[in-house]
RNA sequence: GCGAUUGUAGCUCAGUUGGUUAGAGCGCCGGUUUGUGGUACCGGAGGUCGUGGGUUCGAACCCCAUCAAUCGCCCCA
């Protein structure tokens, strides 16, 4: 194009410009979640926003729908495939392979920035959208799901948006289990597939797991005869989940079991949970995650166990918002110049104020006149309006009550002078 | 990728059956008033009616396409 356009730009489709309450409740999402994770002492790492393509093509599977239609892949000039990452945990599982985390083992890492996928934009669904994410690298105990369990479920009562998500908690057993399990489904399912939706017909043999959480109801009348995994875990599968179930009631967490609770990325085992909620329309997953032992393999590392876990901020925002949370900041102190001869005093006096640690905004521009009316709207808690007397700045204090923020704000005007 | 609904001022919206120069509230700018915790009045700026075609003497309004948002499906956080 040689023209010059002159129209402005759009954003692109299904990313956002976040700013004022929304912005602030993104924020405090990841303020709380930073905190809650130093409290488990979970370790930041960051990782690049894109690898090459096959390290989420060979980990998340290559036919599941995030691989298969949803990436945002691209050739760099060197003509290498590259993928903006769609999750975390691959890349996090490359991190741990490439740099040698192992000397670590077991470990904890939290993260947390943009992601994207190329799917259809809903409201709590984008194509550039963020997360917080926690990982447990290197630990095959039942106590390591229960510790990142208890971790989630502390982050959402900080938050304050506990009331109303519930946890959804099952076992996917281990690999054979989980084979068993699946050949029983698709052998369940064939017998039915004339009857079964369009799409569970596509899904039987691709991923049959999936038919179990169909909304569609000529799936639904199958589903309750169907296989339960419980009937195909091995004695050990049965222990480990025996043992999360028991730490997660020792910690005081609450959860459902949900026997068709399945997870759409190739790589979980044993434990798969997410915290749900029914106020977010179709999106209801709040938080998910799982174990997933047989990633580092598929990477082409040594067999590692890990679980994890990752939380949409967007989503949880919302919740934040919706619960009324965030209040917005207070404004501590307004400057209102009403007389511009005031103007370098009241430079003064709001520097000094900002390094006592006071927030303070001034009023200086338009219609002297109004300046006063706007810094009263700005809702301070002390008003300080600057005008001359006999040709000297003064400053007078204005405040309901002598408040701690008046009176060191009072102080402060008792230091600096015109 | 599929279906449905919606796009008018910075924001929230009205706009009759297709008919003069597209309106209101809030916000913004200016003037007067008030004078110490959100005064009142007056005036002003701000719109290619999402975008592009079409029908018509005439389109914000009807038709087609396209873009975007929202709600479902799919999938997922």
């Amino acid at each position: 194009m040689s023209t010059t356009s002159t129209k402005t730009p759009q954003a692109i489709r299904g990313t956002q410009d976040i700013f004022g309450p929304d912005a602030e409740a993104f924020a405090h999402v990841v303020e709380t979640f930073e905190r809650v994770r130093k409290l488990y002492r979970f370790r930041r790492a960051e990782m690049p926003v894109f690898e090459k393509t096959e390290v989420f093509s060979r980990s998340i599977g290559e036919t599941t729908d995030v691989v298969s239609k949803e990436m945002y892949s691209f050739e760099d000039r060197g003509g290498e495939s590259l993928t903006l990452r769609p999750e975390f945990t691959a890349s996090i599982a490359r991190a741990y392979l490439t740099n040698g985390w192992k000397q670590f083992a077991p470990v904890k890492i939290a993260t947390h920035g943009p992601l994207f996928r190329y799917e259809r934009p809903q409201k709590g669904r984008y194509r550039q959208f963020h997360q917080i994410d926690a990982e447990l690298i290197g630990s095959p105990e039942p106590i390591a799901d229960v510790e990142l369990l208890v971790m989630a479920d502390q982050l959402l009562k900080e938050l304050g948006i506990s009331d109303g998500v519930t946890l959804q908690l099952n076992t996917l057993g281990d690999a054979e289990s989980r084979d068993a399990w699946r050949g029983a489904l698709i052998e369940y399912f064939r017998a039915h597939k004339a009857e079964l939706s369009e799409d569970s017909q596509d899904r039987l043999e691709r991923n049959p797991l999936r038919i179990l959480d169909s909304k569609d109801p000529r799936d639904k009348v199958f589903v309750g005869d169907a296989p339960k995994i419980d009937d195909f875990l091995s004695a050990e599968a049965q222990d480990f989940f025996a043992a999360v179930t028991a730490g997660l009631d020792a910690a005081g967490v609450a959860y459902e079991r949900a026997p068709s609770l399945v997870r759409g990325l190739d790589y979980y085992r044993h434990t798969a949970f997410e915290f749900v909620t029914t106020r977010l329309g179709a999106q209801g997953t709040v938080l998910g995650g799982g174990r997933y032992d047989g990633l580092m393999e598929s990477l082409g590392g040594p067999a590692t166990p890990a679980v994890g876990w990752a939380a949409g901020i967007e989503r949880l925002s919302m919740l934040v918002a919706d619960a009324g949370v965030m209040a917005e900041a207070p404004l501590t102190v307004v400057l209102a110049v009403e007389d511009d001869a005031a103007l370098a005093y009241a430079q003064k006096v709001i520097t000094a104020l900002r390094f006592q640690g006071l927030d303070a905004e001034m009023v200086a521009t338009g219609s002297a006149r109004k300046r006063f009316d706007k810094a009263v709207k700005m809702g301070a808690k002390v008003l300080v309006s600057f005008g001359t007397k006999d040709g000297v700045p003064v400053a007078n204090l204005r405040a309901a009550e002598p408040t701690a923020e008046y009176l060191a704000v009072e102080q402060v005007l008792q230091s600096v002078h015109p």
